[in-house]
RNA sequence: GGCGACGUGGCCAAGAGGUAAGGCAGAGGCCUGCAAAGCCUUUACCCCCGGUUCGAAUCCGGGCGUCGCCUCCA
């Protein structure tokens, strides 16, 4: 398995620390607002890639923590009239219920800022003690020029950081790249206690800390998106280096923006969209796929149109696995068998399998492994135009039909069928079928079942015109009839 | 201003020295009572200019363009 390593700017052959485990951490949200698609598409990446290193063997810790004590949390409760908890907890289980509808796994610990304060003041006084960290009156600064590496992971040298420095320096700093590993408190704000009096811990800190309780040091894999490698990730490495002497981490994987009109999609520029609202009337796995067609470090654009564009794309590989359910069920079991055409699905699928899990180990080639998918979807549609006849043959197409939902959940997409077929059916369906088909009762599928058969007699009889005013009524209620050669099928799209 | 990444068909997007996957959209055909779904066919001087090489979309140099980072950011 290969990793593009951001550290070393090159791909490299993947080898975890202990055989057959990873240690991974990935930054998590600031809980002062909802996420916003942006965000998500970090977090999906990073499910992707954890999937992927499950379904490779690995045993697989996955640690990703929540800042629930920050500045940005701390003006918002105040714009609010809140306590800065209340805020923090609110935008919490947003998150949280956020990861759930996207289908993003929950991690093996997710470690809250707030509830890990003894280790980073721990943390803290290491690095006091060896020299790294000075206090100045009641704050704590991380001095840079202890640490010679610093630049590293961004690639910029001292010199070119501060080139580009246009903020005023805190006359508290020794040096102006020096960052915060403590704030002291202002009147109103949380605190904790500490050596240096109240305050809270920096944003950079938490993260060193947390990462080092939960899976030491040095640990494998650490992840967020390319927005964070200067300053966060930079100077966690600078913090837990210093404080240990050890390395850090060993890979650090970033994942591409999200862009909006071009242009990087985040709160400050105002053009974000609430990941909530846009799930609001989509289906997330929808938005899953549209950002599995992007390598997760390339920037992908989102607009509305590409959004369709995924939601067609999406909708070819549902069709194919409805279709061969239904060309299953109404297989004819005493048919000739084809078998080269059943060799050569065979063939296809293992391919698709094959190539799909090749592309993956290849620093997760998503778009790459989608494009297999594809390849068997097509494989498995040709395979089906004609029908199923006997046993062998429904036997491949099922077996086609299980490769394309194994492949498709690894990607954490759940191509199963509602195990309540007639979940969401509007209820007018009954009125409607009491009014073309007599049907009296309220069991949907029967009432359903009642309209087709009407309307297959009406087209026995060639009378098109009763069969088209079935369908078009079916059809102003979100239904599709379509008529194959093995009978109608109804199906509910909304 | 400095640093980095990217520029592939109408749109999106893989590929990273050996002659361009896949999806969406469009066109034509098959199937269908008509549709739907599906099948078949169909569209690429890989931003420009030089160079290296038997051979470059892929490597090197120079342009042009876009994005990101240098401040909080996923």
């Amino acid at each position: 398995m290969k990793i593009y390593n951001t550290l070393t700017r090159k791909k490299e052959d993947f080898t975890p620390l202990v055989e057959g485990k990873v240690g991974m951490y990935v930054c998590g949200p600031t809980v002062y607002n909802h996420i916003h698609v942006g965000n998500a598409r970090t977090f999906v990446s990073f499910d992707v890639i954890r999937r992927h290193l499950i379904n490779s063997g690995y045993d697989v810790t996955f640690v990703s923590n929540i800042t629930d004590v920050d500045d940005k949390i701390i003006n918002r409760a105040n714009e609010e009239g809140r306590t800065a908890a209340e805020v923090a907890e609110e935008y919490s289980n947003a998150f949280i219920k956020a990861m759930d509808d996207l289908g993003v796994m929950p991690p093996t610990i997710r470690p809250y800022a707030t509830k890990e304060i003894d280790a980073m003041i721990g943390t803290i006084e290491t690095l006091i003690a060896n020299g790294h960290a000075y206090e100045a009156e009641g704050d704590v600064y991380f001095s840079i020029k202890t640490f010679p590496e610093y630049g590293k992971l961004s690639g910029r040298t001292v010199d070119e950081l501060l080139s580009g420095t246009r903020f005023d320096v805190d006359p508290k700093k020794h040096d102006p790249l020096d960052f915060a590993l403590w704030k002291a408190a202002k009147p109103g704000e949380p605190y904790w206690e500490c050596p240096w009096g109240k305050g809270r811990p920096g944003w950079h800190i938490e993260c060193s800390s947390m990462s080092a309780k939960y899976l030491g040091q040095p640990f494998d894999i650490h992840g967020g998106g390319v927005d964070l490698v200067f300053p966060h990730h930079e100077n966690e490495i600078a913090q837990s280096e210093c404080c240990s002497n050890v390395t850090f981490c060993n890979y650090w994987m970033h994942g591409g923006m999200l862009l909006i009109d071009n242009e990087k999609m985040s709160k400050s520029l105002n053009n974000f969209l609430l990941l909530k609202d846009v799930l609001a009337n989509l289906d997330a796995r929808v938005l899953r796929f549209l950002m599995l067609q992007t390598h997760y470090r390339s920037p992908m654009d989102y607009s509305k149109q590409r959004l369709d564009e995924a939601a067609n794309s999406f909708e070819r590989i549902a069709n194919t696995l409805r279709n061969i359910d239904w060309e299953v069920e109404h297989a004819d079991l005493f048919a000739e068998v084809d078998v080269a055409a059943i060799e050569k699905l065979d063939v296809a699928v293992a391919a698709g399998v094959d190539s799909y899990v090749a592309y993956m180990d290849d620093d997760f080639n998503t778009a790459a492994a989608l494009g297999e998918v594809f390849s068997i979807v097509g494989a498995v549609n040709g395979f089906i135009a004609d029908g199923l006849s006997g046993a062998e043959e429904v036997k491949a197409a099922q077996a086609a039909h299980d490769a394309i939902v194994d492949l498709m959940g690894r990607f954490g997409i759940d191509m199963a069928e509602e195990s309540d077929e007639t979940a969401g059916w509007p209820a007018e369906l009954l009125a409607f079928a009491k009014d073309v088909a007599g049907y009296e009762g309220d069991d949907m599928l029967a009432a359903g079942e009642a309209i087709i058969s009407k309307r297959a007699e009406a087209r026995k009889a060639k009378d098109w015109g009763t069969a088209d005013a079935i369908r078009d009524g079916l059809s102003a209620m979100g239904f599709a009839v379509e008529d194959t050669a093995a009978g109608s099928r109804l199906s509910y799209g909304g």
